[in-house]
DNA sequence: GGAAGCATGTAAAAGGTTACATGATTGC
DNA sequence: GCAATCATGTAACCTTTTACATGCTTCC
């Protein structure tokens, strides 16, 4: 039950409307955690009525939208979520799965880690954009967060925030490498 | 929905009862596809009902157990699976969300990066031992497997089978040394 | 006037987890 | 006789995905 505390990493930078949430959770936040808008907004009534997050109403021309701020009780349930123990979920990984049955798939295998490669390629791109904007402290939601913050905590904000973008580097990396040994595999095997 | 196409790989490996298949998920598959029994047995009745599968009786002692054939539908059924193109699923990462907001709780974020690397460090073990256990055909199942193709084909099998979990173990190692940079980003942040 | 973006929702289905529930067999 | 293991299942709940549904506002 993670989503909330993705939401409530979120607000805690600032307030914003379930439509801001989704954008965000659209890029940064997608890398980590990916959440659609159908789970965002039933999460986000949950947690209203659960006391994590108030609304304030804005008006907007004819019609309303909804402010989110995370209250008390939300900062100090976002606290104790990353106090706790991490319970790491069961791997669960499909493309290692199908590669462990190429032989079935002769004519596609090749094709498989292309596509492998070309997948967590464009991932790496946007993941490389993301540490360079951490580092720099650009990102409007992050300079939002460290205006909320003293500033003798911002070198702590900005080197967790960096490494977790790191470690999704390395392990894209890692598959990118994983996706070219298996083009070289699949060549060799060919060759006979 | 690969819940089903790992039981079809199992499978076709050689008939087996749900109880086998169970201890299959727990052992091998468990790292890169995990299943408890509350999925499996359901899934076990869906799919010979859809005809992928064949159930026999066999006696055991005063009651019975059913012992599943995967049929030719099932075998198509895989191939075909494995032939077609990967969706990748949305990333969902609860270690790396948390390590996101690790300025929240100093006391603790030693420990959070010492849990990882026990973590990894354990299923590391596990992985070089499967890799072992794949690269020298060693492994009932494996040679079950074997023995129902022809022996061009065993190379291919085995190397497919060893180059997923070389990739599942690049991956534990980055995610080692993930841990351990962030051991010594935490010192670095304490000792200012 | 129309397109892009802002804004908010619901319903149904699929997939997965936790806990409960039962009984036979094998080996000590 | 007892424990471990073999063997099979169900119920309730939670999480996620896919698809449907609506309407306002801003900019061109």
């Amino acid at each position: 039950m993670s989503l909330r505390h993705a939401i409530l990493g979120i607000v805690s930078a600032r307030p914003m409307t379930g439509y801001e949430l989704i954008r965000t959770f659209a890029n940064s936040v997608a890398y980590t955690w990916a959440a659609g808008q159908a789970q965002i907004y039933p999460e986000l009534h949950k947690m209203e009525h659960e006391g994590f997050l108030t609304a304030q109403a804005a008006s907007r021309g004819a019609s309303e939208k909804r402010v989110y701020s995370i209250t008390a009780a939300g900062g100090e349930e976002l606290r104790r979520w990353v106090e706790a123990t991490t319970r790491y979920p069961a791997e669960r990984d499909v493309a290692r799965l199908r590669a462990t049955y190429l032989e079935l798939a002769p004519a596609t295998s090749r094709t498989f880690f292309e596509q492998h490669l070309a997948h967590y390629t464009a991932l790496l791109e946007k993941l490389e954009l993301r540490r360079l904007s951490v580092e720099q402290r650009s990102g409007p939601l992050l300079q939002a967060r460290l205006a909320t913050r003293p500033a003798a905590e911002h070198a702590a904000i900005i080197a967790f925030k960096a490494h977790g973008v790191a470690g999704q580097i390395e392990r894209t990396k890692a598959e990118i490498a994983w996706a070219q040994a298996g083009i070289e595999l699949v060549d060799r095997l060919a060759a006979g």
